[in-house]
DNA sequence: CAAATACTTGACCGAATGGTCAATTCGTGA
DNA sequence: TCACGAATTGACCATTCGGTCAAGTATTTG
């Protein structure tokens, strides 16, 4: 027997990551336990079902990822930084996770999302509150870009909407066409939403 | 026994019905069959798997929406109505199947090519595919309204690239939130992207 | 040290999965 | 009319699915 929490923290770990890379209807729990080398009794032992698992893996990912959040986004950056640097962090993981798996795998709550989103309620709304999450760091970059009067644009709601459209569809072109250099458009095409006044200045 | 390829046809039509309702993993043979009120024997008749029904589905389902979409996309029409009147058509498309099943389906290409993507290639393949056709459209609309000079943009493949991304974006938000309202905001984002010269005249 | 608790094991379950097949029924063209 | 191929049937298959459970083994706690 390991040390209390690293069977079920591997469980959670494993489980994203195959997910992630496969889909959450083709992964089974079967498949999660024997890469893990556990025993299926000890995933019931901690999970009471598979789709809480997926759960308590969103809310770990994120957890993992917010560190790197809250330094791309200080308040301490340059609002327009901030943006310029999440793309980077986002291309820089895709590419790395593509590299390991061999194939684009694109954001894994907007997959999973998309996926179970008409049949486990639950979990929509989990996918959905993490998307929320995310988008609070946009909205302050942009208010904060707004008032530095570095954009054009002045309704901020409406713009970090946009802005994560736009992201979530990047995101998953580059998955169903499988080709990271769509991911390459990520940056401008955010400036571009923002009207960044720098870029209208040199003519598009 | 019915006419020839009615029960096919049939099979086609519900099977595309419910995955774009549900999802490719969670939607079985026996579920269609039965919905269809065939037997399974009948349905291995007509395709040798499950990919092979969604692969003719697929093509079925663009076959059905290409008239729409050429009528629409007319070079009769001007470049930048061409967009409006696709952007209703996709909100009008979205609405009724929501009020159909009870929620936001989304695009059925984009939600089954993201989830297939990892895979099944065929299948993935299918998908890019359409999309890529659909793309044609936007292409020309682009050039032409280039052409035309209501647009600031000057490259149409990255601009059309980026429209689709937007689309795409703007789908799996409002399938996930299941929210149509996030759809509103298709026509002005896809204006924005274009850099519509009146748009920009008005101030924003 | 003992007893309660946390974890692990592996066999097991019923239901559902995608897919097969031999036999039958039907429409149709010669 | 009759034969042939297309369509249909329903029973059947091996496998896998998510999930259960009683039993055993560690670990913690009092």
């Amino acid at each position: 027997m390991s040390k209390p929490g690293v069977t079920k923290e591997k469980l959670i770990q494993i489980a994203f990551d195959m997910i992630w890379d496969n889909s959450y209807s083709t992964v089974s729990v079967g498949d999660i336990c024997e890469r893990a080398g556990v025993n299926k009794g000890s995933f019931y032992h901690f999970f009471e079902s598979k789709a809480e698992l997926a759960m308590e893996a969103h809310e770990h990912f994120w957890q993992e990822k917010r560190g790197d959040l809250d330094r791309i986004f200080s308040p301490q950056n340059p609002p327009l930084d901030r943006i310029r640097n999440w793309c980077r962090h986002m291309q820089k993981s895709q590419r790395e996770k593509a590299e390991k798996y061999g194939r684009v795998c694109g954001c894994p709550f907007v997959s999973i999302g998309a996926e179970i989103a008409t049949f486990d309620e639950k979990l929509r709304a989990k996918s959905e509150e993490l998307m929320n999450r995310g988008k609070k760091y946009i909205d302050s970059a942009i208010a904060d870009a707004i008032r530095s009067e570095e954009v054009t644009v002045t309704d901020v709601a409406l713009t970090s909407q946009r802005i994560c459209s736009v992201v979530t569809g990047m995101m998953v072109e580059a998955k169903v066409h499988n080709n990271l250099a769509l991911l390459d458009d990520l940056e401008p095409a955010i400036m571009g939403v923002l009207g960044v006044k720098q870029a209208i200045a040199l003519g598009n």
